[in-house]
DNA sequence: TACAATCGTTAACAATAGATTCACAAACAA
DNA sequence: TTGTTTGTGAATCTATTGTTAACGATTGTA
């Protein structure tokens, strides 16, 4: 039984589909705004995501935006009643995994989720590959080729915020205001000594660095390769 | 001196802050009410706004999302004594900036207001189909037809002070003062040498110049054709 | 055109700012 | 307490920047 989180504020329709989806071996829950979608996704797992475009409160792209930030690894689909063609642009530019426009038969979205769920499951493997880095925020861990990391929790915002980042660079200024672990006023060397002992448990080496580099005069940055 | 909208109606906190932070060279301007906040928003240029929760007439949340929306280029950084973990959550959603609890350090404020409107000064990448170079300023990284180049942080603060002026003649004096990395009174032949290794890097020829052309008694320039 | 004066280029080396890491201290958690 | 995590200061190391100087190119002048 696939789990869809649905984020909707016609009621009309979540109803109708709730019913019609469960005959497909797939169970929805619905919510209708943005906020408390985010808030089930950090409680709960799912397997997909269906996101309305037109919503209150948030837009819904920007939703789509945080959701692939936050929960890359859960697909999502977004539907729109407007045949605005630029809105499914933007889309797919934040990585919505598929689109539907509306009004569609509900045969087609069955076909789409089960499609789309299926796509990630295979593609969730391959993606390891890529990187050897997994986060876990929940679990609060990271992990390498599988093997989970032992990294303290200021290793862990540190490395995770890296990653996050991608090839961007994370000036010492920004790892000190965003790290809880440590003291906000620490000195700018501390962070160097963490990043130290990551380096030393991923086995990197800062001369010729694989996964962290330093840049001269403002920080580091994660190089993906 | 970086201006800074401050909207709490407790008095006693603005008067405080508006003397200490000018001694970080952060002026306070502060209002009482989100509305007149807002108003002035409108019609003055800020480098960055903070609002505290828990306002009168309207919420504060309210307040960052109507802020977001219209001027989503001013970064926002809100501040609540309720230790409500949920309004953190709520807040970041908005696409809020950064967060302090209060009480709070008046040096923990400068130090993320700071932070703050540094990381807000550059976002984008630059890209111009016109000449074969990219500028990425959050990966502090400059790519010829793809490729990255491996330059140091004078040599790519120079090229982009070049790339950026198009064709407009940089002086030597301009580069001297616009460039960090460099110590302010290093002689104007350093500026040549490291023209010379960008040159050496990028492979152009000072004879013959394709990219950087030197302008006899003045400086440089970009000749992207 | 020849010559001088000036400016630009770059190689080789020197100076230095910044990064790394060690060993230990302080803070924190159980 | 004890053990673990984070912070500090210092020694060391190194990449980056600065300096010098010899040479080449350009401009101006007669």
């Amino acid at each position: 039984m696939a789990k869809v989180l649905m984020v909707e504020d016609d009621l009309e329709i979540t109803e109708l589909l709730e019913e019609y989806l469960s005959r497909y071996d797939i169970e929805l829950f619905s919510v209708s705004s943005p906020i408390t979608g985010l808030q089930k996704v950090e409680n709960e797992r799912f397997d997909l995501i269906l996101v309305d475009l037109g919503l209150p409160e948030m837009d819904g792209l920007e939703l789509c935006r945080i959701l692939k930030k936050e929960h890359p690894e859960i697909p999502v689909i977004v539907s729109t009643a407007r045949s605005d063609v630029g809105d499914k642009v933007v889309a797919f530019d934040i990585g919505v995994d598929d689109y539907v426009a509306k009004p569609y038969e509900p045969r087609e979205l069955v076909a789409r989720i089960k499609a789309t769920i299926k796509r990630n499951e295979y593609l969730s493997v391959v993606r390891d590959t890529s990187t050897p880095f997994t986060i876990d925020r929940l679990k609060m861990q990271i992990s390498m080729n599988g093997e989970v990391l032992d990294l303290t929790a200021a290793e862990f915002e540190i490395f995770a915020l890296l990653l996050e980042r991608k090839a961007q660079v994370v000036s010492r200024d920004l790892i000190a205001n965003s790290v809880e672990s440590m003291r906000w006023d620490s000195g700018e060397r501390s962070i160097d000594v963490i990043i130290s002992r990551i380096r030393h448990k991923i086995g990197d080496n800062p001369r010729r660095p694989h996964y962290i580099a330093s840049v001269r005069g403002v920080g580091y940055k994660y190089i993906g390769d």
